[in-house]
DNA sequence: GCGACAG
DNA sequence: ATCTTGTCGC
């Protein structure tokens, strides 16, 4: 795919986005992280499913398939929402609420990776990310779950949040079926003593560690 | 034309 | 993302 046809795609798909809450009981949450082998040749996607409250593992896929797309600012989705349905499509159940590495709607044309992976599965999804892609903050709060807005013009696409003391906030956005504020509540209510919650963090853990699953 | 730029 | 050891700090 073209990155043309994908940025026509994007805009076409955005506004199927729910940026309203619609999420029922939470029972099992999951964390999606993407992770790369043979230089860059096979993408391997990991889900880890917990429970909540608990937070206890309950589940895990590694999926691996070849690479599709290069790495391209603002078409990541493309690059690794593939991999990411093939490792749901493994899930004995699916979760309730679904975190996910990198922007929800804090994207140019509001639909992240998070965004996107949320429409595919039609889950309620959130996401963490630890850079910016864009918007705009000022300085965030020191103390553990303070955070700031983030903003592109007049909206509010995100927050800067500081998930832990001393260290680089996250940027939390919504990614589908859920507002800022819901998305904000359950992040801050996985994190563990780390900068990353908890789903996402053992999937970062687990996508990172090569010759596994 | 000149930067900025998730993973 | 990935290549990579030790090291500074809480």
């Amino acid at each position: 795919m073209d990155p043309d046809e994908a940025i026509e795609l994007q805009y076409r798909l955005a506004p199927q986005v729910e940026r309203r809450d619609r999420l029922g009981e939470v029972h099992r949450i999951a964390g999606v992280d993407i992770g790369f082998e043979e230089e860059g040749d096979i993408t391997r996607a990991a889900v880890v499913v917990l429970r909540w409250p608990g937070l206890e593992p309950v589940e895990q896929v590694v999926h691996r398939e070849p690479t599709r797309m290069p790495y391209i600012p603002g078409l990541l989705s493309f690059r690794e929402v593939p991999a990411a349905l093939g490792a749901f499509s493994r899930l004995s159940a699916p979760p309730d609420l679904v975190m996910v590495d990198g922007q929800g709607i804090a994207h140019p044309r509001r639909l992240g990776v998070a965004s996107h992976l949320g429409l595919w599965l039609d889950l309620p999804t959130i996401g963490i990310a630890k850079s910016r892609l864009c918007g705009a903050h000022g300085e965030v709060p020191t103390q553990r779950g303070d955070w700031t807005p983030l903003r592109d013009g007049d909206e509010t696409i995100g927050a800067v949040l500081r998930s832990r003391r001393n260290v680089k906030p996250v940027y939390v956005s919504p990614g589908h079926r859920l507002g800022l504020e819901t998305a904000l509540a359950w992040v801050v209510r996985c994190l563990g003593r780390t900068k990353l919650p908890e789903p996402t963090r053992l999937a970062d853990r687990l996508a990172s560690q090569r010759g596994k699953g």
